[in-house]
DNA sequence: AATTAACTTTGAAATCACTACAAAAAAAAG
DNA sequence: CTTTTTTTTGTAGTGATTTCAAAGTTAATT
């Protein structure tokens, strides 16, 4: 029986060739990483939990991949706060919800997108809508 | 014939009141430079910018009273781009727009504030809508 | 008006996220 | 296998923002 590889039973690989992204092993942990916690984390969130199960693996390395994600349009950076940015590989339209009190970021995949008429001379390249506030959880009473 | 200082006539120092804000010199020209300008712009320009007329004004003090203007609500940062803060003196709702070529930022001042309803766990505090794309001074053809 | 307390300003140093760089390593091409 | 291209890594650098403590202002109290 044919060892098998966690790449190739869930796909990542594939899903990074059709943004042409060519799949090597970093940047599958990272988007794996992404997918799977769907926490939006920072840059020195993901390099902590990676680097506990890929102790090589540098920070460097970890804003490279991003950048190369990002550029490729398989991942998106959300500027929900000033000074760290938050990566999230969910591209479909959606809202977020930052509370101000656990600094969680929360998708609303619930509520729909509005849409946004700008005048035609402007051309649209990307619409973020980021709610501030207070989650369920910090609700107190 | 009583000489006539810049504050008395324009209204500013009541307007810091209102917030809360005791009506402090360089918070005063802060605030007037944000309305007067309505640029959004970065705590660095605002200072390149004022220390031309007030050369003792340090750039920590521009911080300083930035902070304290947004905690008191007199002014919104708008987190339009990983590491620069923008700021804004227009806190009613609108929708901004940043061009990716040219780095301006426009008020839509002329479309809807869209109308988001999170689920009612969720206490809103603020909403932000901003689009990135180009600008009419920025498109070819 | 003088004294005291509270707040503000300042510049220097520190922090923190991120980038630049160049050498080493790995992958792809020939 | 050899050469070329791409990626990874650690170190050093950058730039925006914060921290800190001393000096300066403003407000409150005698
Ligand atoms: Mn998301
Ligand atoms: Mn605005
Ligand atoms: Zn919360
Ligand atoms: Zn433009």
């Amino acid at each position: 029986m044919k060892k098998t590889v966690r790449s190739e039973i869930d796909g990542i690989p594939e899903r990074l060739r059709s943004f042409g992204v060519r799949p090597l092993t970093h940047r599958v942990d990272v988007y794996r990483y992404l997918i799977e916690q769907n926490n939006h984390p920072t840059a020195d969130m993901i390099h902590n939990d990676l680097v506990k199960i890929l102790p090589s693996l540098s920070k460097t390395t970890v804003y490279n991949v991003l950048n190369h994600l990002c550029e490729k349009g398989a991942v998106h950076r959300v500027n929900v706060e000033q000074h760290e940015a938050r990566y999230d590989a969910m591209i479909h339209d959606h809202v977020h919800f930052k509370c101000r009190l656990c600094g969680k970021v929360y998708d609303l995949d619930e509520i729909p997108f509005p849409t946004i008429d700008p005048p035609t001379d402007y051309s649209i390249e990307i619409v973020q809508v980021i709610i501030g506030g207070i989650c369920p959880d910090c609700q107190t009473g």
